[in-house]
Order: C-alpha cells, then sequence, then structure tokens
DNA sequence: AACGATTATCTTAGTTCTAAGATTCAAAGT
DNA sequence: ACTTTGAATCTTAGAACTAAGATAATCGTT
C-alpha cells in the first residue's frame, strides 16, 4: 500500500465514489426510462442487446457479459421467453446446456427501439465533449478493470 | 441536437455507459463486501455516513441525500432502528415532520467502521494515479449534473 | 467402467428496494 | 374559520433480483 492512508487521498476516493455513483444513476435512470416505455428493464434489454449483436449466447457466457447470478439469468430468460421475445436452445455438444437467442419478434423489437435508446443514451452523456467522453471512457475502463481484478483476495 | 446521431458519436456513448456501469459495479461491490462484515447494506451506510458527518437530517433531507424513494427512507430507517443504529425524533415545528439521528450505539459503530472503509474504497480505486482520479471525478461531476437536470422534460 | 470433481442450469426462500396511494399536518387564500 | 393545495411520512403490494443449495450431465482419473 504505498502512498495510502493520508487524508487528502483518502478524501479524493470518497469523492471520486460519490460523483461515480451519482453519475451512473442519473444515466441509468435515462436509460432505464427510456426502456420502461416498451416493458422492459435494464437486464432484459442488456440481454436483447448482447444476443442482437452477438447471436445465440450459451446460458452461462450471457451470465458474464451481464454481470447476474445464474439465477438472474434463468429469471430473466423465462420473463423474456414468457414475452415472446426470447427462447432457450439446446447445445448438441453438452446436454446441461443451453442457447439463449432472440425469437423473430424479439429481433424485431430491438431492431426497433434500439436508435432511441441510443439517441436517449447520447442525450443523457450528452454534458461531455467528444474528447471529454474519449478521456472518461479511458479513465472509467481502468479503474473498472483495476476493480474487477482486485476482487478475489479474502 | 448539435451533432448526435453519427456513427461514431453514438458508439462512443454506448462504450462510455458500458464502462461506467462496470466501473461503478466493480467499485460498488468492494464497497459493499466491505460493509457486508458489519451486517449492513451500501443504503444503511450511506445514511450513517450522512447522519454521521451531517448531524440529525429531516428524513425528507436524508432521501435527497442518499437519492432513495420515501418509502425506501422508511424502511432502511425501520432497520437501522431496529438494529438500535439510528432513530426518529419529533420535529418541533413541523409535527408531520421526523429528523434521523444516530444512536450512541450507531454513532460508536460508524466512528469504528468508517477508516476501514474509507480503505477499502482507496484500494478500489487505486488503479488510477491521484491525478487520474482528479480528472475522472471532474469529468464525473460534470456528466452527473447534466443527466440529472435533464432529468425533467417528458 | 466407475468414481469423484467440476460445470451448467434451475429451484427455493428471502432481501432490498420501488410505485402508487393513504394519512396527517401545514400554509395560503378567501 | 374554511377550504384547497401542497408537503412529509407511512403503508401495501409487488418487482427484480441474490444466495445457497439441488439436479443433472460432463470430464478426468483410476
Amino acid at each position: 500500500m504505498s502512498n495510502s492512508g493520508s487524508k487528502e487521498t483518502t478524501e479524493q476516493a470518497l469523492k471520486l465514489f460519490v460523483v461515480l455513483s451519482r453519475a451512473h444513476n442519473a444515466v441509468a435512470a435515462h436509460a432505464q426510462a427510456d426502456i420502461a416505455r416498451h416493458g422492459l428493464t435494464l437486464m432484459e434489454f442488456g440481454i436483447m442487446e448482447a444476443l442482437h449483436h452477438r447471436g445465440p449466447l450459451l446460458l452461462g457466457e450471457l451470465q458474464k457479459k451481464i454481470l447476474v447470478t445464474s439465477g438472474g439469468v434463468t429469471y430473466l430468460l423465462d420473463r423474456l421467453a414468457a414475452k415472446g421475445l426470447a427462447e432457450r436452445r439446446r447445445c448438441e455438444h453438452d446436454r446441461r446446456a443451453y442457447y439463449a437467442a432472440l425469437t423473430s419478434e424479439g429481433e424485431a423489437l430491438i431492431t426497433e427501439i434500439f436508435p432511441a435508446h441510443a439517441a436517449a443514451l447520447e442525450a443523457a452523456l450528452g454534458g461531455l465533449t467528444p474528447e471529454e467522453k474519449e478521456t472518461a471512457t479511458e479513465l472509467l475502463r481502468k479503474l473498472g478493470r483495476h476493480a474487477a481484478e482486485a476482487e478475489k483476495p479474502a
């Protein structure tokens, strides 16, 4: 632990955590409000977006991509299936596993609503100039990677 | 809508949202894991921290500070009260209103665990240099303010 | 082939919140 | 004083997950 512990350093960290939380909440609220108009949650949308861009994925792959528990994937896919937007497909090589895939209705819906969603996000992030967005993206990527890697030690 | 809509701009926004979400999740997971050792959630800790630094607050003030619904404040304060860490105090001038305040046990607990919490956060945010943290804080503050202000139009 | 360890998903029970409306009191206008 | 409007908190019902463990299939060793 190099120079940690000084009062300034600590306060800087606390402040960064606060603004990180607030920024995320505010932006996520916009995204959520946009998506809720179509009867979807952010997580459901996240699954649909992943399947839209990557094609069918094993449930475990999906789980890592959207960061939920295994039970969460089950729950979310059940809901999307009940809405007719996604479905499970058996995996040929492994009878334990299932692929998640969009139905044609799901594909149609995500294609229809994605542009408006992207625009809503763009508006929510409009407080930064393109250069600032670039910088922020770099820093947040670095921050997220470090924090995620340090997850293990206990 | 100035220059929105171009493909690069849209992708930049999507990417920023993704890294923002991931960074926040990863850091919040650390904070939560640290706090959970004391049987508290992040929201409960947030209330205690606010009351610790600012003294007794009206429930409505607390609500704005930690960004929950009114029902959420009721729920959280009930839980802290059940643990003996916080309590409600009547407001003299307005019989509808209550102050939330830490009990002496609550004050003792937050005083005890706050340093370790700050250290955990500092470690989680350690992927950035002090200068980078400064920059990130500035950008996120700007981003959050803009997104929060744009909340209204519907 | 049979065993144990691992992996993929599902199940059950419970936690932590939110949304919408009810209640209670205050403030302002008439 | 009365009435309306608004503000502060609470209540009820339910949504959206998580944690822990159960089930079932695969893989690697023996």
